[in-house]
DNA sequence: GTGAAAGCGCTAACAA
DNA sequence: TTGTTAGCGCTTTCAC
């Protein structure tokens, strides 16, 4: 096995044209089943892998689609991925992710390198780009679906939800059962913009009732279990008396309620914590975490849904797909009954 | 903005020729300081991405490496991501993963797809490949990685540690600890075949000191929290007097903590949990799980780093690094104290 | 049902 | 330093 085989070699060992070889690989129609199996049986002994550069190349097209996430330390984003795996079954399509780690200068890179190859479509998280990244987008002329948030104006296609909004809610379910002093503890905010928006929908709906947070405390690194942990003990050292600790995600939470339980405070009778995802490793201690369920598979898939059928001739434009979170108080129900 | 603007386009704005012009995008040396800017500037405004599916093929390679993971939910993978980042950093590459879901089918078929990008290097995890892919990557004739495990006969190279010793290493020093009636819980031990294999290694273990698992429970869904409560608890149902239970990973293990916490059960002093992998869901409670801490980021640091300098001219081949996990028996080593 | 010619957009190699 | 000539391996188009 010296060089590599090509399709002409194929179609010289099966004694047809590079053409009929072509066809009869790629279950075009029209060739004749004598010809099909004599190609197929050439390709097995060469070992023949074919070539999607030239291929795509040539029919100007590719099966490509581009994905970029933030993160993949968070298993939200993993399971993102596996939604769009998902979504893409069957179409042969084939993913290409790329990673930010929230950093905007990556992000227009990994852009930008993912347009070069040309992609059927993209599939980008996150609805606040800056202008240039946002103007890549647009002059791509492929179908581009912005994924995890809806506040905002998408480029072309977007499926999320509202942060702003989800914020907002859990907010007023954690006032009804009965929690006035709210401490906020969070991570990498300024990075992490739809945990902003969350943090911001989440005061105003305290506002709207009269109140606010009594502490906040914030770390500047990525969200984790640890940072989580860090921060609860801050905050309760600062406030001891809050009753509700509302967290920028469910692995800072977490974190959050493993120092509870190691201090002996009890959750959520003493205090109450509230994150955001309805991630399984919160599901290790059921209900002791409030959180917000969000659909991550179901965007994955939908995203990956709305550019096979964008592909298939239908206009993605403009479409914006809003699925509803899921407000979870867990035991704080149960809390003051 | 209508059709997508090619080099030629470019360099005839710039009024040079197409290779000038693609010198310059490309930062080759030998153009001059004038040329270089004009182009930069065409290409600027045309809002120029360039196409690498022509210029790979055209230059017969690609800046691209394959790399194929079972699994995203699993963050060790998302870890071994992220040391391939790492580990590419400055060269210039461009990581492409594939998701098996431990599926071997989905494997040779993602692998398959993968080479006909005419990646630069490929990185696979795992050494216990089927035939069928082993044969495609031998053919393949690029620099070919296999990571996570050295037990085994690997295509090309590999970076790794044995799972094997991992289990007799962490079984040994729970031993010495002074445990005596282990039991088992795994999850998909026929699909994780390096789980399987510290089972084996942690079994032999047990044996050569006369002991071996007093109860053994399986389930045959994927790792999880929630896999691992339940049988954790369904375990010391049947066999409530083991004073040691060894997980198939961390993740399984979480989970028997955590049931253990909410019934009550002292851990370590009542039952040891012992698991893998030293993931920092264990890390939200220090020292309570002992595990086998692996140098998962090093990993693919060191797997990027080997498929780079084999660009290079070095030659990879036969390359198998070991890397040693560190056991780690956390409040363990205190309970008989 | 099959094949020949003409590129896809780029770069290697050589010439000027 | 710059440009010209040939492809890379495949698919599209159109003729047979």
């Amino acid at each position: 096995m010296k060089k590599k085989a090509t399709l002409a070699d194929v179609a010289a060992a099966a004694g047809v044209s590079k053409m009929t070889a072509s066809r009869a690989l790629r279950g075009v129609r029209d060739v004749s089943k004598a010809n099909i199996a004599r190609v197929r049986q050439a390709a097995q002994e060469l070992g023949y892998v074919g070539n999607f550069l030239a291929a795509s190349l040539s029919s100007q097209r590719s099966d490509l689609i581009g994905v970029v996430v933030p993160n993949l330390a968070n298993i939200v984003f993993a399971q993102v991925l596996s939604g769009i795996s998902e979504g893409i079954a069957g179409s042969g399509m084939q993913p290409v992710f790329g990673v930010t780690d929230y950093d905007p200068d990556k992000e227009y890179d990994i852009i930008r390198n993912m347009l070069s190859w040309q992609p059927a479509g993209l599939i980008v998280t996150g609805l606040d780009l800056p202008e240039a990244t946002r103007r890549l987008l647009e002059n791509a002329e492929i179908p581009v679906v912005q994924i995890m948030d809806i506040d905002g104006e998408p480029v072309d296609a977007c499926v999320g939800f509202s942060h702003i909004r989800a914020g907002e809610e859990i907010a007023q379910a954690l006032i009804a059962a009965g929690l006035r002093k709210f401490g906020y503890a969070g991570c990498a905010l300024t990075m992490d913009v739809r945990a902003a928006k969350r943090r911001i929908g989440f005061q105003r709906a305290l506002i709207q009732n009269g109140l606010d947070f009594v502490e906040e405390v914030e770390a500047f690194e990525l969200s984790s279990i640890g940072a989580g942990r860090l921060l609860t003990e801050q905050l309760l050292k600062k406030a001891p008396d809050v009753d509700c600790i509302y967290f920028s995600n469910d692995d800072v939470a977490a974190g959050g309620l493993f120092y509870c339980l190691e201090a002996g405070i009890a959750v959520p009778g003493k205090v109450a914590l509230a994150g955001f995802n309805g991630l399984s490793i919160a599901s290790g201690f059921p209900g002791r975490i409030a959180t917000v369920r969000t659909p991550r598979r179901e965007i994955g898939r939908k995203a990956a849904e709305i550019i096979c059928s964008a592909l298939d001739g239908k206009p993605a434009g403009g479409e914006a797909i809003e699925l509803t979170p899921e407000v979870d108080l867990g035991l704080i129900g149960a809390r003051k009954g």
